[in-house]
DNA sequence: GGCCTTGTGCTACTTAGGTCATTTTCAATA
DNA sequence: TATTGAAAATGACCTAAGTAGCACAAGGCC
């Protein structure tokens, strides 16, 4: 077995589930993954240079990141992207190969696969058909990026939240993925608010019955009540 | 003449001036323009059927069109992009096929070179190198899309109203340009706000002489002073 | 065990911005 | 010139959400 070989036989699940690249066989796949190596990066890890990404790109195979903001005036931060096992980072580095003024932190311990983005750009021009699979891949990210901002502009922060539970709801085992072992801050960063306000959502929520809290920790205790909160948030919007 | 060579000459610097086909020369342009035909549509009209815009693909030459989100629930509006000169849209369809639920306004009256999605498609695939460019177009636009939404994240309305006018400051004439003629209310929703918010801000800025006001019109007076009132914005949030 | 950090729960306070209602101004056009 | 409808100006009010502060709990670690 070659490296390709064995990265795939590794990370099949995870490549499979990698949308940007949805279309591959396996076939292509030992040809893109000869250009791949493996990295480990530990929990807390905060990545703030940015030449990094300007000259590599990475498939996430376990582990989350996030990709935050922070705002120099206020300190505030917001996390634009919290990146799981099969996103791909960063996208607007290789759409245009400028600076990406965005920080990253490892949220547990993390497996990529990284590539030079030369190489990358390289498999490109040489499989051109794979073009229109990254510009589809890119509508689904803008149309992500401006669902966000009519969520912003739109809702208010109860409705921001009910959304952020019910839309990492597991469909098989009805239970919180992805954020339910968060902190209060990183919710609240996650929707654009801040700790106390987070907390006081919550609170509601834990009261009516609807949800679950613990140290860093929240649980779906019934979705249709959730619902339920939802609809009325709407409601008091007319 | 035929009609690419005719449409070339009369929109030459519109199309000179579109970012999504900078790299065209001239060759390619006529190429490219064969597939096109000029359509005008009259001020006011409103374009719902998405169906459209998930078969034509525009390139506005003159005039001005918002692109724009109404939210079901509270009949809030929010502009999303104020298309002018050298736009294109829609590229949300164009990228991934799928329907845009946006709608689209005419400020003006406007004229737009027309083309088949499909027909723009096939010359995509039979001049690959142009994908390059419509990736790095796509970047851009996703970076002001998160650019949006890091504002309405960390700033307040007064900022953002600033931000807007200094964005829209023609650097020759050093006057107002685009949006110089259009009521508080298309400001407001142009930065997420409402008509009464939005005046109480201009009415602040005429105050202190930095701007003036007429019905539908607003002309800068003193740039300096914007810029430190927006200064001035930044330190009250720490 | 005891220390220390981090997260949570809760109270009280402030405020920007949304909302409503009324008056005034403007410009189009009959 | 008179009429009328749209936009602007303005003031009063309300509330969600941000802010600050503190006590307490949980967990890691020396």
């Amino acid at each position: 077995m070659n490296s390709a070989e064995l990265l795939f036989s590794k990370y099949e699940a995870s490549l499979q589930s990698c949308e940007l690249f949805s279309e591959l066989q396996k076939s292509e796949w030992l040809d893109l993954l000869s250009n791949f190596h493996e990295e480990k990066w530990t929990k807390e890890t905060c990545i703030i240079n940015h030449q990094k990404f300007l000259f590599h790109f990475y498939i996430i195979t376990s582990g989350r990141i996030k990709m935050y903001n922070v705002d120099e005036l206020s300190n505030k931060e917001h996390t634009l992207f919290l990146l799981k096992k099969g996103d791909v980072f960063d996208l607007f580095c290789l759409l245009d190969g400028v600076k990406h003024n965005v920080y990253y932190e490892c949220i547990d311990n993390i497996r990529v696969l990284a590539i030079h983005m030369d190489q990358l750009r390289e498999w490109l021009n040489k499989n051109p058909t794979h073009y229109q699979h990254f510009l589809s891949y890119t509508g689904k990210m803008m149309r992500s990026l401006e669902d966000n901002v009519s969520q912003l502009i739109f809702t208010n922060i109860a409705t921001r939240l009910l959304r952020l539970l019910l839309s990492n709801i597991d469909k098989k085992s009805n239970k919180l993925k992805h954020i339910n072992d968060l902190p209060n801050k990183e919710l609240a960063y996650l929707i654009g608010s801040t700790r106390a306000v987070v907390n006081r959502h919550l609170q509601k929520l834990k009261k009516n019955g609807s949800i679950k809290i613990a140290r860093n920790k929240v649980q779906i205790k019934d979705i249709k009540l959730l619902l339920k909160e939802l609809e009325n948030e709407n409601k008091n919007l007319k």
